[in-house]
Formats: structure tokens, C-alpha cells, sequence
DNA sequence: ACATATTAGTTACATTTGTAACTATTATCA
DNA sequence: TGATAATAGTTACAAATGTAACTAATATGT
């Protein structure tokens, strides 16, 4: 592999700044290489992409979440999880009910026996997965980690309500 | 809000596992909310996606990279550099040059002064969005944090190997 | 009670992003 | 040296994802 790249001579900013140290470019890295390895397990062996997946798990642990309240917990756009919600009914993974006394609900539950038993055979193969992960930190590590990962994420939602990055909902 | 969502009771694995404790979800979180925000930056402010900020990134710091050197520097698909490329050549921001002695390989580097003064503008914006979300962080956190994400960067890709996820390249 | 606004969810459309096939050039080796 | 393979990059196509407009149902205020 031919290593003739050099780093340019240092004049200004930009010749000093290196991607690869970048906070934002190291976590998607991070990210995005950690979810196609779990897409693979969900896609191949069970045919769900990660927005179905992510249902049926919110879904497996509330069941009678409407669509919108799916929204809210996944943080995922309502269009996504219309979408993934439709695929799962086809499936027969998931059944929609009516609510009580308003009919644009639609409380959503995991179908019993199908659904119920896909998500029962999925959910040690992600938790295996991030185990697998987890297998290179020492049990502190992991639970500094998800402090930082907490504290990093209420800051850049600050940031972003500072900036103005609307996601979902009109806001003028 | 209404709180009438309850968790499911405990039976197997379906109720106990929790999405928002799991680890590729959290980062995935984290990761789209950072996104959101420098993207946010670049693109009303300089007409940029992240493809072509990172192209523009590592071509500040390395001039004269080919395309494909610029994937294995990014980890972006060819063709998302290729119409990264293709974008900011159109802008003259980035020029293609001639390789020696191969002509398949086409040298870029940033344009002086167009490009470069580009960059010069954006690299502290980019400096400045990361210092602010490592405000939340002690010197000490910030350097566990990055060894954290570094090793567990390796063992997904160990692990995404071993899976035999593929991107880019064949393998047959 | 009725016009207006809000909420839940879907549908149509545009944009983004990846996959596979393709051209052009260089490398390999029999 | 000539057939075959590999590499660099682009183009054509398909799948995913987001945006805006829409329908239906309920809430609100006068």
C-alpha cells in the first residue's frame, strides 16, 4: 500500500485538523460499523430491518404503545415507524387494537404466539452482540462509559435546540 | 403526556430487555443527534453534506489523495466519495490533477484560494461544536473516552469480520 | 354548536445512499 | 506478449429515508 500521502505543511487551521480525532466523525464511525453488525443478525437470520426491530423491542417491553408513543421512544420519525409498524402487521408480528375512546389510536402489541416468539429468539442474539462488545471493558468502563455517552448526548440536544435543528414537529 | 404505558410483566426475555439500555441503540442516538447538528452547520452556512466536509477535511490534511485513498481515510462507500468529488469539483473547491505515471489515479487537492479559504472558515466551526460537547467533560473523561470508543471500535470490527459483514471490495 | 386548531397516522414525492454493472487503465504471469 | 485479473473511478438502478401534503378524528374557544 503506497504510502506517499504526507500531511500538508502546517499553515492555518487547515492543514492542523485531523478527521480522525474529530469527536462527530469518530462516533459515526463507531456507530455505523456497530449497527451493521447487528442489521446482519436481524436482516439475514429474522428478515427485520433495524426501524422493525426497534419496534418490536419498545413493543416487547410496552405493549399498547401507539405509534406515536413508539415515536417517542425509539426517536424515531413517525413516517419510519409507519412504515415499519405496516411491515410488521403484514408479517403478523404485531396486531393493532382500538383504543377505548379515541379512534385515531392504535394501541400496537407483539402477536402472540409468532411475534412473541421471534422477539424471544432475537433479543439474546443483540444482547450476545453487545456483550461480545462490552467484552473489552472492565465492568467500570462500561458504566463510565454510559454516563459519558448520556451526558454527551443531553449536550449535543442542547446544542442542536440552540441551533435550531428541527426534527419531527412544526415549531414556527 | 399521558404515562398510561406500562411496562410489560416479566416473562422471558420479551419484557426484560430494555432498548434504550442497549448499546448500539445508544449510540446510534448519540451519534444522529451529533450528525444533525454539525451537518446543520456546514450545510446552511456552507452549502456542504458530510460526505464532502470530510473529503475537504482529509484533503486539507493530505493533499494530493486519490479517491480511493480518501475512502480508506473516510470509510466512506467509493461512490458516495466519487459524488462527493464530483460536487466539489464542480464548485471549484477541490481540483483533480494527473498521476505520473498512472492515469487511472487522479490526485486531488484543495483550490487556493477558493477552496482553501473554505476550510479555513468551517475547521472552527467544526473545533467549536466540539469543544462545546466536550465542555461536559473533565480533561480526564474526555481521553478515557476516546481510548473507549477506539477499542471498541476494533472489537466490532473483529466482530463484524468474523460475521463476515461486507462493505466494499468482494471477498468471493 | 360550530369554526378553527391539534393530533394520529398515511400517502405521495424528493433526496439520499448503497449495490451492481460498466469503462478505462495498469498489473500479472504463462 | 498476449490473455486474464486487478484497480480506479463512474454510471445506472434499487432500496431506504426524510419532507410535505393529506385524511380522519378529537379538542378548543367563543
Amino acid at each position: 500500500m503506497g504510502r506517499d500521502e504526507k500531511p500538508a505543511k502546517q499553515s492555518g487551521a487547515g492543514g492542523s485538523f485531523v478527521l480522525e480525532d474529530f469527536l462527530p466523525y469518530r462516533l459515526s464511525l463507531l456507530s455505523n460499523t456497530v449497527s451493521q453488525g447487528i442489521a446482519q443478525i436481524y436482516q439475514q437470520d429474522h428478515q427485520l430491518n433495524i426501524p422493525e426491530w426497534r419496534v418490536m423491542a419498545v413493543l416487547g417491553r410496552y405493549p399498547g404503545l401507539t405509534a406515536s408513543q413508539v415515536c417517542e421512544r425509539t426517536v424515531m420519525d413517525k413516517v419510519t415507524v409507519s412504515r415499519a409498524v405496516n411491515t410488521l402487521l403484514e408479517k403478523l408480528l404485531v396486531e393493532r387494537l382500538m383504543h377505548a375512546s379515541d379512534r385515531r389510536k392504535r394501541p400496537l402489541q407483539i402477536t402472540y404466539p409468532k411475534g412473541r416468539k421471534l422477539l424471544e429468539e432475537i433479543i439474546p442474539f443483540a444482547l450476545g452482540y453487545q456483550a461480545a462488545l462490552l467484552r473489552t471493558l472492565t465492568k467500570d468502563e462500561w458504566r463510565l462509559l454510559d454516563g459519558l455517552i448520556a451526558r454527551l448526548l443531553n449536550t449535543s440536544r442542547a446544542l442542536n435546540v440552540r441551533q435550531g435543528v428541527r426534527k419531527n414537529g412544526r415549531e414556527d
